[in-house]
Formats: C-alpha cells, structure tokens, sequence
DNA sequence: AAAATGTTTCGGCCAGGGCCGAAGCATCGC
DNA sequence: GCGATGCTTCGGCCCTGGCCGAAACATTTT
C-alpha cells in the first residue's frame, strides 16, 4: 500500500528534536513566527526556516504571512490529536527518572492548553468536578454531557452549539472527548464541549495566559468561580 | 521539560520506513516473528532485528518469546491509537495521486481489522447502518450506544461488559469511539463497543483474516447477517 | 534612499544511523 | 549428539540529513 511512504514522512516529520520542540510550542493552538520557534528549539533562524518549510509541506503546519512575519500554527485538530497521542505514549514509556521538574514544569503541570481545552492538574480537577455532579459522564474512549450538564453550560453563557451532522433534524445528546492527560495520567475534557469550556475560562478572564507559553494562571475571579461554580478549591 | 526529548524519540522510531512497515502490519493487533517482520518491510532480518529492538527498548512493541521464536505485538492500545492517528494526518496529507490500487489494496480497502476493530468499507457501512438504525449517535469525537442499540448487542449476544469506571455501581450509558476512516474518509466503530463487535463478527465466522493480512472477506455466513441483522447488501 | 528586521537560499561540514555480510547463540527436531 | 532454523551481535560501508556562516531577498521604518 502506497500510504506507508506517506506515514513514516509524516512521523519523520514530528521524529526531530528540533522539529518537536516546534510543534510541542505550537500545540496551544496560537500561531507563532519563525524566529520565536527557533528560539523555543534552541537553533538558529536558517535551520528553523529548512525544518518549517518541511513541515508545511509535509502538511503538519500552515502559515500565514503578515508583513515581515510569517505566523505557523498546527495545521488542523488532526495534526493536534496526533501529537496528544505520540505524547500519551511517549509519557507511558518515559516515567524512568522521577523527572526533574524546573519552575517551567510546575506551572505547566499545574495547568495547561491543550491545543484548545484545558490541561494539567486543573483540566482534570475540572473533568473529575463535573463527572462528579453528573454534569457528563466520561469512560476511557468517550464522554457525553447529561441533562444536567447542558443545563449547566447553558446557565454559564456556554453556547456548544449542538452539532448537527448531516441531517439537521439532530435532536441527539452533546457528545464530547476525553484526552488522558500525560502529566496527571487522567482524563481531562477535549473536543468540541472542552474547547467550548477553555474558551470561557479564557475569555471570562479566569485564567490567562502566562508570558507566552502553554501554562495558564488562575485569577483570582476564576479561583471564585472554579470554587462556586465546580467546587474546586485551588490550592 | 524533559518530555519534549521523549517526544521525539517516539516520533522518530514510527519515521523510519522499514519500521513504519513493520508497525503498519502489527496494526491489526496480531503477534508476528522477527523474520515475517522483515519480510513486510523489505529487508534482511539482521536489521530487522535491529529495528525491532529500538521499537521494544522505546517502548512501542512487547515480545514473548516461545521457542525459537519471537513473537512481538503492540505494546498498548496507547500504540495502536497513535499510529491511527499518524495514518489520519498523512491521509489527509497525501491525496496528491489518485492512488494507485494494486490487489493487496482493493482487498485492504473494502473490509480490513484495525488493531481490534473494523475499518475499511465494511466498518464505514456497519457504522452508518447502526447510525441509521438509531442503535448508536456519533460525532467526530465521541458515540453512544442507545437503548436499542444495547438490546441489539445483547440480543446477538455480545457483551459490552459495561464498564465499571471507578466505583461499582456505574449505571451509566455504554460510550463508543469514532475513528476516522483513512480510505474511506467517514467514521468507523471503534473503541471497547468496536472492538466487541469485529470480535463477534470473527468468532461467528462472518469474516475471516485473508492470508497472513489485515484484510478481511465477508464469508457467505457474513453476508447473509450483514443483510439481514444490519441491512447492508454486500458488493 | 538607507538602515533595520524577519526570513530564505546556498555551500560545505560532519555525525548519526540504516544497511548488509559474516559469524555467534539459542532452540527445535531427529 | 548433529544439523536445521530463528534470531542476534559485530564490523564496516555509505549516504541522508541536520547544523551553521555568509549572503541574498523581502518588507517596514526612518
């Protein structure tokens, strides 16, 4: 079959230290330019600039440009997916040292983007919240938002905008995606209902970005909410 | 954070394109020996051998030796769910040629087993069909087995073996995954409900392997309950 | 126009790693 | 035991591909 070429491209593609090191910065879903992600892979712009032009024609990544700058981001949610499960595995395979981990580790194990829905330690507590108070109920390949919950959504100004599929009439439950997350080794809410999620976190000013990374800080207006809306207390 | 170097390496070991071929025909979740190995990739079995020890070192494949011989499989569903995804983006990626179909791949295209469940254009009509039978919903990202759905399953008498989560008394719906189909394009059965299924489907001799290959042939048997259990008339 | 900044192209260096032939172990069957 | 079969280790060949310095190109700013 010919899609076997095609296959060890792409995974050659992600296979690089440098390359990874760019997609991993690229994963929180925003665009960077060319000299920041060769900065975050610790190589020169004329290296990052070979290593980008092969990942957007190997399909990974897309870019855009804008004046002097060229913006790349992750070409869709499939490259997106695929990088979570090349993480999954790579953490199950790597728990050898007790993993040092720096201030950076901290934050980004405390909480994270995940591309677009949370991550981390307050991804999860916000997964084990909600399927505690029966808002969804989630297994290992599959999760749905129950009455309750889309009660919960709507009360909160979450609109999921119910996926219709191909015929309009769907009448059908939310469904969502859970994710394992690689730092806690527990599901966290993805898909469509997370992004959903992450998004009014963000936009209601819960949490906030922290410099320019992946790792979010909670505000004091989202330690309240987390606390009133999901009793989660923050530690 | 040291996982980005973990990363990579999961990355590169799937790039190689002799591992890529070895990876590919361990998809179908069967245990095969060092030598069928590298028979599929094309290469002697010295360096198989070589390349078979990366994937197990870095944790990829397991091995069970019996005899003289050594019988590797994936090591975790994680694996198999990794490589689907991979397949997802270089589908996406390669649509460049109209694709070149030898024998091997009309055979793979219209049914073949995916690790633990159906794929191909068997898979994709078994979906649409319970979709359409109201017996499960999908989305992109999840599915759900309905009431009917449930009384369909026992009634042929597969067990979903409901899945107890963490306490007991789990009384909750029965979740399923969609995986997206790389030939054909559309969502196929998947997860612990897919898996239960093509197993089913094998056991009662409706399909069996062709060859050594993941390719699968609908036996008289099996085209006569696809027709009438699911309403599919086989080409 | 000229200078500054972001990005790409070119050329050459070099190491890592895939490949095979030959030989060494292990296991099975007789 | 002996030879056959499956698998691994060793040694050496070779070539892909990542890296950087220098320079060209593009775009914005002064």
């Amino acid at each position: 079959m010919a899609s076997n070429a095609a296959f060890a491209e792409v995974a050659n593609l992600a296979g690089d230290p440098a390359r990874a090191g760019m997609l991993h910065a690229l994963m929180d879903g925003r665009a960077l330019t060319a000299t920041e992600l060769a900065r975050v892979a610790g190589i020169t712009p004329q290296t990052a600039s070979g290593h980008l032009l092969q990942l957007t024609a190997g399909g990974l990544l897309s870019v855009e440009k804008q004046g002097r700058h060229r913006y790349h981001r992750l070409a869709s949610p499939a490259v997106a997916r695929m990088l979570e499960s090349i993480m999954q595995v790579a953490a199950d395979t790597a728990p050898r040292k007790k993993t040092f981990v720096g201030p950076r580790d901290v934050a980004l194990r405390a909480a994270r983007t995940c591309y677009d829905h949370l991550a981390g330690h307050l991804g999860v507590a916000l997964a084990d919240a909600l399927v505690k108070r029966g808002d969804i109920e989630l297994t290992a390949d599959a999760g749905i938002v129950t009455k309750s919950g889309a009660a919960l959504f709507d009360r909160l100004g979450i609109d999921l905008g119910i996926d219709l599929g191909a015929s309009g009439k769907r009448k059908g439950r939310m469904l969502c995606r859970p994710c394992l997350d690689w730092s806690e080794r527990r599901p966290h809410l993805a898909g469509h209902v997370g992004a959903a999620l992450c998004k009014h976190c963000l936009s209601e000013g819960w949490i906030k970005h922290i410099d320019g990374t992946r790792a979010v800080a909670v505000t004091v207006k989202g330690q309240r909410n987390f606390r009133d809306v999901f009793g989660i207390a923050m530690v």
